[in-house]
Order: structure tokens, then C-alpha cells, then sequence
DNA sequence: AGGCTAGGCGAAAACGTTTACGTAATTAAA
DNA sequence: TTTAATTACGTAAACGTTTTCGCCTAGCCT
């Protein structure tokens, strides 16, 4: 705060123009190691750091990158954005995190208060209130931006995602070999590919092994944990299912709630499994059965891709990195 | 990206100046209300958003604070974010993220690269592995700086804490009228006040029953799974004791699995508490008693108090601000 | 008429960098 | 020896704002 130490500063203690300096700086070829050293020790010595803005200003870079995201109070976001900070920890970027709390009006108000130089590129897992792509698609065109886990298809952007289908066709299976019939499915991320990945995994496995997927009932989830545990409470009321499929995280509260109100035991009466990133899944009463993701590792590709593009270099081949989860059975699921 | 839109772009457009132009975005008085409309509409219509390294470089603000956490992967640390991040939303403030691991190098680093004007101002809650006073007696001369939680002492500086001393105290009465006599306590945070606050208040509350403290084993929290398990299977074995007070959140899934692994049953052999925002605490087997620290309201008022003092209000004569913590009393100290 | 005030606006400097271009000295090529 | 190329550095413009200062006009008062 008193003097300031700027790179006129330097220039002048050390009787160089500042061009010189600032090539310096940035280990220009112009630049003789002589003098380099000279300026590296006296801004080491000064503490010199750059003005941000300034060299933002003039190079239009800003190693600032933005994270998109609904809420960083969810294990899987809180996951990814740990592997996105290490990586950007690596290659010297700076994390702003951005949350949407699923409302797709301040994502996109968010988003437009980036375009203006604010930072390199943006890291998004997109709101799941709705599916609006015409904004996106303009959007790719204006910044670096790499989706990862909720995404937008069909657009010129990179993608990384889990392999949703799959691991819900697997755990439905699981399901139906443990015996069950009557597989109710808790559904979010509806708009989203991923939600309907998932659903679709699990009504081809139960097509698959001649289960009738249309009569299977369905809760959609609804931001009121009251009301999800009132839609879960009806469902076990009134269709008796042997399983509940949960496709997020944010059922399982309510859906073991339920049964505790229900009096049904679990696995028992009625097995449970779902997506999740909980690390406290083996210790609830009973342990969960969960497909979980890779939270950390999408948060490290997403990254990567990013800084790889904005350091232009070449993404190897692919568009889309699709990364496997893993089915964790446990007792939930008891068989 | 194709047509810059800037002010002087305004300026051509409405030909008046581009002092005029930004004056009148910034609605000084001196700018007549015709010409801050002209202005107005023509800025939304061309979707203008000012260049923030420029107004940066100019007017030394940033609207941009920075976090600096051990780790966001954390529910307390998660929850603080999002109350940190909805009250820089309502001040129109961006927020930068950096996860130290509880790595005072990292945190020096980080927090040196953000003297330089990147950020306004910081909010900490600092890492555990050491206590190192000297360094933030100098900082908090350079720059705002808002603790909260971990907080360094006897500095010039904001500090949003919560009871830990009476909470603690409270907890282990608690322990002790379930019939518990033999307290062991898993001991985190043990540089930090808050460390010793808890701590403190565990052992007063066993001398103010008569129970000799010094006899109770202690573990100390590692940074290695492996190893807290470890040590909690040895206090388990060699010491019995008929409860384990844990002050904090890491230390539940070790000490749930040792007791598992021994064969002991929550509450009859040995009853469990715990610091935690762990949102499934009701749902673990058994129930979890907790001590939750209210996190998100810890980043509200810290974000809050931050933003004073960069509007340069005055805070409300005090520096300390106090939140109270919450005892929910479950299954796993059953009575 | 002359002087004053206030309102509304513009000119230009400044913030701290980066970078295109110029230049002098040295070295290599012819 | 002349010419070309290379090395090492400096000059100055530019990035897009904010802000100080000054100017002009209109209106008001003596």
C-alpha cells in the first residue's frame, strides 16, 4: 500500500526501460539472461507481482477461469470443483465459482457478466429447470467453455460426462436380480441428457429382462424436500414397490425418511439404490447401495480440456471424455 | 468477439464524450437525465457490460473477493460458501475460491498473490497445520480481511466464530448424563482456538462433574484415514472407553468403522458425538448426535461484515462476532 | 451591462502492463 | 571489406476505463 512496486519501479532502480523489464519478466528471447537475472532478483527481492488488471487489460488474458455450477453444497460439486482447483492450481489459473441453485435466469445472468473479459474460459454443469440450447449455442461461439456431467448436446463444445445408461442399466439389473419387480423410479435432471440417460438405462434393463417399464411408477423430483417426502410417502402407500431407483442424491433423505414413517425395513420390504456421492453411504442405517461418480477425476478432465484449449493445444481427437461410475452394493440393496 | 462495443463506441454513436458516457453509467450528478437515458438505452441495446481489468486498473476496485478454505470438498466449508456466495451476489461481488488442504505454504501463496488488486478483500478460515500469527498481524494491514471459524486471535481484524467452548461444554454434559464416565476424545483442529476451545470445554465439563480429565485418552487427529482408524481401534481396545466426543466431522467414518470392526454396539457399549454438518447425520446407523456449527449463516455474516467494511460502514462496534452452534441429540448417545 | 453561479459536458491524463517497431552494436556471411 | 543477419534493448502506442480540471452556456442578481 505505501510504495508502490510497479514494473516502472524496477526499470528505474535498475536503469532499463521498462519494455525491458516486462520482457524480462516474461523470460522474452529478446532478453539476454544477464538482465533477466538482474530483474528476477530485484522483484523477488521488492516482492514484485504484476498488476492483474493491468496486464489483463493490455493482453487479454486474465488466467481466470469461471465455474458454473447449481450449488457447491453437494457432494458431487464439491467434489469436482476440488479437482478443478488443483488443476487450475497447476497451470496458475484463478477459480471464480458461480452458483445457479438451479435457477436458469441467474446462469445466464452469471454467464453474461463473463463475456466481457472477466476471465478465459468457463466451466459449466448447466441448471436442470430447463433445456434452453439456443442460448448455449451462441454462447460456445463467444467463449471457451467446457460442460461437464449436466451438458448441452449437439454443440462445438467439449464435453465430459459419466457413462449414465450404462450404470443405470446395470444397477436396474442389480435390482431385478435381487428379486424386484416393482422398481419405482425417483426421477431428477429430467430436462437434462444425463436424467434422461439415466431413466432410460433403467427402462431398457427392465424391458430386458421382460419387466413392464411402463407401469413402473415414477416420482419427479421437486425442489420442497416436504413434498418429495410426501410424493415418496404416496408412492410406497399406494404402489407397494419391492425397490426405489433413485437417479440423485437429493432423494435419499426423504426415501429413508419414508420408509422410517412407513414402518418398511430395508432391504427387506423395499430395496434402495441411488446415485451418490455421499461418503457417509456405507455407515447409514442400512448402507446404501449408490452408483457413484467420479466427481473428482470429471472436475480434473473438465478442467484440463479447458486450459488445454486456451493454452491452444490440440484436444486429442475426442469431443466428448466419458468416464465410467461405479456401482457400490451394499446393504440397501441386500442381496 | 467481432464488434468490440466500449465506450468509446457509445460516445461515437450518441457523439458526446466518452467522459460524458461513463459518467452517466455511473449516474454522476453531473450528467443531465436526458443524456444518462440516451446512454442507458443504447448501453442495453448493444448489450454493453464494462471492461472490468480497465475500471479495475482505474479505479483500484475489483467487486471481487476471495475465499480462502482448507477444502471445499467439506460440508461446513460447502455451506459457508453458499452463504458467502449469496450475499456477494446481492452486493453485486464476484468470488474467487482457493483450497489450501490445510497447507500453510498454499495458503501463504495464495493469499501473497492477492495483494497485488485482484481482490478487494479476503475471507478466510485458515488451515490447521499451523499457527502462525506473524504473517496475518502483517497482512490484515494490507488488505480487509474477514476470519471466520479458524480464525487467528488478537488481531486487528473481523472474526466470525461460534460457541465452541460452551457448545462443547454442553455436549459433554450431555455424555456424562447419558452415564458415561470413560470420555475419549478425538482431537482436531488442536492449533486453532477453535481446536482448544472445544477441547477446553470438554474438560471443564468433566471436572465441573467430577471426572478426572487428565485420565481421558486423547487421539489426535492425521491427516491418513488409515490412520485415524487405526488409532481409534487402539483407544478402543486398550482404554474402553463408553464414549468418543469428536470434534470434528472427519473423524466419524473412522470411528463408526472401529466400532464396527470391533464388534461394539452404538450407544450400549460406546456412545458417539460429533461436530458435523453432515446432512445424513439422522440417517446413519445409528442416528448421529451432532454438535452443527450453523455454516451457512457463518458465511452470511462474514460475507456480510466483509462488505461493510469495503462500503467503508461501520461495523457495529464489535469485532467478534459469535453464532451459536446446535446439540441434536440422536441415537448414537441414546438417552 | 457586467459579474456570478451552476449545470452540463469535453479534453486529457492516468492506471500498469504488453507489444509492434525502431535502432545500435555485434557477429556472421559473402 | 562490405553486407546481411542477429542480438539486446528502447520508444511509444495501446488496452478501456475513471477522474480532474476547465470550458461554455444560460440564467440570475446587482
Amino acid at each position: 500500500m505505501a510504495e508502490a512496486v510497479n514494473i516502472k519501479r524496477l526499470a528505474q532502480e535498475l536503469n532499463i526501460s521498462i519494455a525491458t523489464v516486462s520482457k524480462a519478466l516474461n523470460d522474452s528471447y529478446e532478453i539476454s539472461l544477464k538482465t533477466k537475472n538482474r530483474v528476477w532478483t530485484l522483484a523477488k527481492e521488492l516482492n514484485y507481482t504484476p498488476n492483474p488488471a493491468a496486464s489483463n487489460l493490455r493482453s487479454h488474458k486474465t488466467k481466470t477461469v469461471a465455474v458454473i455450477i447449481p450449488c457447491v453444497a453437494n457432494n458431487f460439486f464439491s467434489l469436482s470443483i476440488k479437482g478443478i482447483e488443483e488443476i487450475a492450481r497447476q497451470y496458475g489459473y484463478h477459480v471464480l465459482i458461480y452458483q445457479t441453485h438451479e435457477n436458469i435466469e441467474a446462469e445466464v445472468a452469471f454467464t453474461n457478466s463473463l463475456l466481457n473479459g472477466r476471465v478465459d474460459g468457463i466451466l459449466t454443469s448447466v441448471s436442470s429447470s430447463e433445456y434452453n440450447s439456443e442460448y448455449y449455442t451462441n454462447l460456445v461461439k463467444k467463449i471457451p467453455l467446457v460442460f461437464f456431467d449436466r451438458v448441452y448436446e449437439n454443440l462445438d463444445a467439449v464435453k465430459v460426462t459419466t457413462d449414465d445408461y450404462e450404470i443405470a442399466f446395470q444397477a436396474t439389473e442389480h435390482l431385478i436380480e435381487c428379486g424386484c419387480t416393482k422398481i419405482a423410479y425417483l426421477y431428477g435432471l429430467e430436462n437434462l441428457p444425463a436424467g434422461k440417460a439415466r431413466f432410460a438405462g433403467y427402462l431398457d434393463a427392465l424391458k430386458t429382462h421382460g419387466i413392464a417399464a411402463d407401469e413402473q411408477p415414477v416420482v419427479k423430483y421437486q425442489d420442497d424436500e416436504e413434498l418429495n417426502l410426501q410424493h415418496i410417502n404416496e408412492l410406497l402407500r399406494e404402489y407397494k414397490p419391492d425397490a426405489l431407483f433413485s437417479s440423485i442424491e437429493e432423494f435419499i433423505i426423504p426415501a429413508y425418511c419414508a420408509c422410517r414413517e412407513m414402518g418398511l425395513k430395508i432391504p427387506d420390504d423395499v430395496k434402495i439404490l441411488s446415485f451418490s456421492n455421499l461418503s457417509t453411504a456405507k455407515l447409514l442405517n442400512p448402507s446404501l447401495t449408490t452408483i457413484t461418480q467420479p466427481a473428482f477425476e470429471i472436475g480434473r478432465e473438465a478442467a484440463k480440456c479447458l486450459f488445454k484449449i486456451l493454452n491452444n493445444k490440440q484436444l486429442d481427437d475426442e469431443q466428448n471424455i466419458i468416464l465410467k461410475s461405479m456401482l457400490i452394493k451394499r446393504e440397501s440393496t441386500g442381496c
